[in-house]
DNA sequence: GTCTATATTGTGATAGAC
DNA sequence: GTCTATCACAATATAGAC
């Protein structure tokens, strides 16, 4: 019975997911070729094929590299902080901007979740629950909040005057748990 | 000195259009094919070329049609409803579900604004902007919600168990103004 | 306004020699 | 583990005849 997942790991594969993601990160995911990674590492395309089954190895390896990385980035946004929610939104949104092709790499098809090393979604997603007091249906819409604004901001979609941090700040103020300082309103009832 | 955008109408264009948005709506972006258009009209694909300038034209077209289409029914759901948001925001999500195709052509990717009806834009977002008490950066964070809402939905990175409704309606409870029976606490500070 | 023929470019992937 | 040679596709777009 194999370990984790289905792939072997060795030097080469894991050089080959490296220069892809340095591909993606760089130029987008058309760049993002057999050609282009065989080139990059000296090498012709074919003898990928020694190594990697096929692309979607590729790209599920990627994705996994991503989710692992922004679990690490989120939980030391979190930790330990008096307001996590807010820092949480701006780790979230640097992340993103800063690695713009791979965020939508992540997060605009399905994942793959049979082929990821196990726990690593839960991982990812434990600071944003922590973050929203343990509730799951506000940690999404949060969520849906933060991955909204970094997808439109991406795709260049507000307009040229609008004031993103303004919009952050309003939709997270909105969305974070009342502190007990200030009782919880209740709305229209 | 032309009306509206470059280009001028003819019916063979419109027929075009409608091929390429029936085939959008119905097997996604991939499907649309100058080869399959045309064959779908029973000509071969280089007589198109008689007709539309190039690719980029359809596109254009179709996100123009897109972005009318939503403003209508965005328009409708808030007017002189008691809870604009929450009206709208279904009528955002549903017509997204029902066109998730034409909905991700149409925020993918930065609009042609150059290219498209002048006030089309402002149209569509008026009504958000109308539910959100004329708060811009109020609108924002909604539009940023429910678009993050769909297409987390659309590509479908919710985990299976998730009940998106209850996420629609905690993200929507709190970023609706706060009505006036209830005073607007003041949040840290 | 439509056709045929074709240019051009690109992709992932396999066979089989070394 | 790398190579050469090549397959099998599919895409947008143009030239020029009819």
């Amino acid at each position: 019975m194999a370990p984790v997942p289905s792939t072997s790991p060795s030097p080469r594969r894991d050089e080959i997911v490296s220069v892809a993601g340095r591909l993606l990160d760089a130029h987008g995911p058309e760049a993002v070729t057999m050609r282009a990674i065989a080139t990059e590492m000296g090498i012709r395309a074919p003898s990928l094929y020694k190594h990697i089954a096929d692309k979607r190895e590729l790209e599920v390896a990627l994705i996994a590299d991503a989710l692992a990385a922004v679990a690490d980035v989120y939980g030391a946004a979190v930790a330990g902080s008096p307001q996590p929610l807010a820092d949480l939104a701006r780790a979230y949104r640097a992340w993103a901007v800063d690695h713009p092709h791979r965020y939508r790499l992540m997060t605009e098809r399905p994942l793959p979740r049979a082929e990821l090393p196990p726990g690593l979604e839960a991982r990812a997603a434990a600071p944003v629950i922590a973050a929203c007091g343990g509730d799951p249906d506000r940690a999404r819409a949060a969520w849906a909040f933060a991955h909204g604004m970094v997808m439109l901001e991406l795709a260049d979609r507000f307009p040229p005057d609008a004031d993103l941090d303004a919009a952050w700040t309003t939709g997270i103020t909105a969305l974070a748990i009342p502190t007990h300082s200030t009782p919880t309103p209740e709305v229209t009832r």
